[in-house]
DNA sequence: ACCTGTA
């Protein structure tokens, strides 16, 4: 082997140290399973070349070690042709490329793949279209990155290699575009891509908004994109912009991350502008892989349109395992009016940040999460007056507070999520830019203060919490005026009313007996909305009309703001109410459940996957069985054929 | 004048 090595050029040498490097990484960590330490004799060459893709003995040795691992893995392993589950398999198995697959288990030191991965991976790696139904924070990130990825560097194989592939890439060239709907949830994908593709010469570039655009145009054209990682606004303006030179002329994969979420009303037009923008997919072929957590009419639409026959619906939500919404518990809170919300939040922070010893002595770290923007900042500012700017040796200190909406600048966003994101303990006043997909660690618990938009909404932020193996527990705080319509619209979430908070029960409008504790924290709160800035609160009054549009009882609205203002605020003279109040809201249509999902069926012929990962069978919707009719196993290995590198 | 998503 290594008179092999000397043959090459001396720029390569510093590659010597670190294939040995790699080599004993990879022996020791055979070594402790016994069953794959055969595989490490053949095993060997592949990673040690891994520099000389040009030479054909390389292929060779590749070819042949590839094959004694693959006969290997066929003795060793029972399930020899069944669905890959470990990540170190795939390589083994030639389904995609050590360079990739290194990375991930050595540096990342990932294993064994979850539900939404071996059923997406899998199944993407053969070039089929695949629509999985899966839920946030189950790692389907890397569930479309691996094949997309792979299949990069299936059509062009220098990209497997991080030397040759730099120097072809172009700007010009996007291979794979992914699109996300919050810049956040994009550079969360994007981090994760670059730190997968630091071993391949696949280069993944980032475009969102409230960057630099000139800056961004300028890195990709120096560095060339492959894999582009983006919101639908900043990708429209790149692709439209004739002087970009920025083009996807070849573009072989979609992703369309929180596919419900895009096809909601504002986002899905600027989805079909950006489609103009990229090659017919009957001119060039083009993988379509979509990731939403519910399937409801717009889903259904979007499978219609842009699928290809013959897709796969990975349905990754398993019926015997609770969903996020049934497995966190949930206490629901009523105040006596939109005044005791401000209070109370601050009764329920100081209880859960003195009292850790109460869930194992985890520090108290929650994500607030608002209605509207101006609540946000409002809620943000009187929190930092209340605690005394959160300095040590006062009832909050210790906590770490952030603000996080989209009328922040894009620099005080990422401020806030990485800093809310390393905190061990704090406190995130959010808008819903944070509620779908950001992975932020250690969340205790998810506060929602009003009903939420939809039922969806509301599993998605509570979401944030119970991540990884975790316990969390989710809070609504809701005044009477929304007691009917939570009832409603969260039916099938297993809320328990909570009477152990004091704050909530006071009516503040009269004067009486009250707890001594309470009265204290009602003071203080009040007291701290007396120092913010008044525009402030108007702002924030207005944005209680807009949180409330779907509410008919204007009357009753304007009143319940008012007494806000009167008790909660200590103001004479309430703000005036908005004048679209009296305008008059206009309902919405619902969708989504059982219905859907038959009208999903009915869109194509499909495969649906739903068995646990360990032990993947194919069962299949009743209308679909018939066509079907092939197992799981012939389906992996049929249509995604063994590689060799 | 509810949240996201280009300037």
């Amino acid at each position: 082997m290594f008179s092999a090595l000397r043959r090459c050029p001396a720029s390569l040498s510093r590659n010597v140290s670190s294939v040995a490097l790699s080599s004993r990484v990879l022996r020791t960590s055979l070594v402790q399973t016994p069953s794959a330490v055969r595989l490490a004799v053949p095993r060997l060459p592949v990673i040690a070349t891994q520099a000389f893709h040009q030479s054909a003995k390389w292929y060779q040795t590749a070819e042949a070690a590839a094959e004694a691992e693959a006969e290997a893995v066929e003795d060793e392993y029972e399930p020899n042709n069944g669905p890959v589950t470990k990540f170190k398999d795939l390589a083994l198995r030639g389904l995609v490329h050590p360079n990739l697959v290194n990375t991930i288990t050595n540096s990342m030191k990932l294993e064994t793949m979850t539900d939404v991965q071996t059923r997406t991976i899998n199944e993407a790696l053969s070039g089929v279209d695949v629509m999985a139904q899966a839920k946030t924070g189950t790692g389907k990130t890397l569930g479309f990155l691996i094949p997309i990825i792979q299949r990069m560097i299936d059509a062009d194989p220098q990209l497997g290699d991080r030397v040759h592939g730099y120097k072809r890439a172009r700007p010009d060239d996007i291979r794979a575009i992914v699109i996300s709907p919050t810049r956040e949830l994009a550079e969360q994908i994007a981090v994760e891509a670059k730190k997968i593709c630091s071993g391949t010469g696949v280069i993944v570039q980032c475009a969102v908004g409230g960057t630099q655009k000139r800056a961004m145009l300028q890195k990709t054209q120096r560095e060339g994109c492959h894999l582009m990682i983006a919101t639908p606004g900043r990708l429209m303006d790149i692709l439209s912009d004739p002087y970009s030179r920025i083009e996807a002329p070849h573009l072989t994969a979609l992703v369309m991350d929180e596919a419900d979420r895009l096809m909601e009303q504002g986002f899905q037009e600027e989805i079909d502008k950006i489609k103009t923008f990229l090659p017919d997919p009957d001119q060039v072929e083009r993988q379509n892989l979509m990731f939403s957590a519910t399937l409801n009419k717009n889903v259904v639409r979007l499978v219609k349109d842009t699928m290809r026959p013959g897709f796969h619906f990975a349905k990754c939500v398993n019926e015997d395992e609770a969903p996020t919404h049934d497995r966190i518990p949930q206490k629901l809170v009523e105040v006596v009016g939109f005044e005791n919300i401000m209070p109370t939040l601050y009764e329920l922070a100081l209880k859960m940040h003195l009292n850790p010893q109460e869930r194992n002595g985890r520090p108290f770290k929650a994500i607030i999460y608002f209605n509207s923007t101006s609540e946000v900042k409002l809620a943000a500012s009187v929190f930092y007056k209340l605690s005394g700017g959160f300095k040590r040796n006062t009832p909050l200190g210790g906590l770490k507070a952030f603000e996080i909406h989209s009328k922040l600048s894009q620099q005080g966003r990422t401020r806030a999520s990485e800093g809310f994101r390393f905190a061990t303990s704090g406190l995130l006043f959010s808008s819903d830019v944070t509620a779908r997909g950001m992975d932020f660690p250690n969340v205790t618990h998810v506060i929602q203060v009003g009903l939420p938009r939809e039922a969806e909404t509301y599993v998605h932020r509570l979401g944030r919490t119970g991540r990884a193996g975790k316990e969390g527990e989710g809070w609504l705080i809701i005044t009477p005026l929304e007691r009917h319509e939570v009832k409603r619209r969260l039916r099938e979430m297993p809320l328990v009313k909570d009477e152990s908070l004091e704050v909530p029960k006071v009516d503040m409008s009269v004067s009486g007996v009250i707890p001594e504790e309470a009265a204290k924290l009602i003071e203080s709160s009040v007291e701290a909305h007396q120092r913010i800035n008044p525009e402030e609160l108007q702002d924030a009054f207005r944005g209680l009309f807009g949180s409330f549009q779907w509410y008919s009882d204007k009357n009753r609205l304007i009143e319940s703001a008012n007494r806000l203002a009167e008790f909660g605020w200590a103001m004479s003279t309430p703000p005036p109410p908005p004048a679209s109040v009296f305008g008059g809201g206009r309902g919405r249509g619902g969708g989504g459940g059982r219905g859907a999902l038959e009208a999903v069926v009915e869109a194509a012929e499909m495969v649906v996957l739903e068995t646990a990962a360990a032990d993947l069978e194919v069962s299949m919707i009743d209308e679909v069985a018939e066509a079907a009719a092939w197992p799981i196993s012939t389906l992996t290995n049929g249509i995604a054929p063994r590689r060799t590198f």
